[in-house]
DNA sequence: GACTTGACATGGC
DNA sequence: CGCCATGCCAAGT
């Protein structure tokens, strides 16, 4: 039964990023595999970025599969590097060194 | 209900 | 992990 998906995607997602350890950061896809659903990666950014209307979630710890920020998001840059999490540059992450071991 | 859009992924170069 | 092309799925219009 598919009625409820959006609720669902959302409590798996969240739940997820809810558990991305400081310093590190975890991909979309990496999420998307983790709830079941490899192929809606993009969900979870979407899910994401309304996660404020759900509650304070650590979405800044989530990144595409190149490292890269949430374009338009400056203070991303600022909250990562405030955890530890090593920068390639303004909008990559080092995902060699941080990214999450799920 | 078809078309477009998106905080994406993966494989080839 | 630079760029290009293709695939995927749900939400919005």
């Amino acid at each position: 039964m598919n009625r409820i998906l959006d609720e669902n995607l959302i409590y798996e997602i969240l739940s997820v990023v809810e558990e991305i350890p400081q310093g590190k950061v975890a991909t979309y896809g990496q999420i998307a595999r983790l709830i079941g659903r490899e192929k809606n990666a993009r969900l979870v950014g979407k899910v994401l970025s309304m996660s404020e209307y759900y509650g304070r979630y650590p979405c800044h710890r989530v990144v595409n599969h190149a490292g890269r920020l949430v374009p338009g998001w400056t203070e991303q840059r600022q909250l990562l590097t405030s955890e530890g999490v090593p920068m390639k540059d303004e909008y990559h992450v080092a995902l060699k060194l941080c990214q999450w071991d799920s």
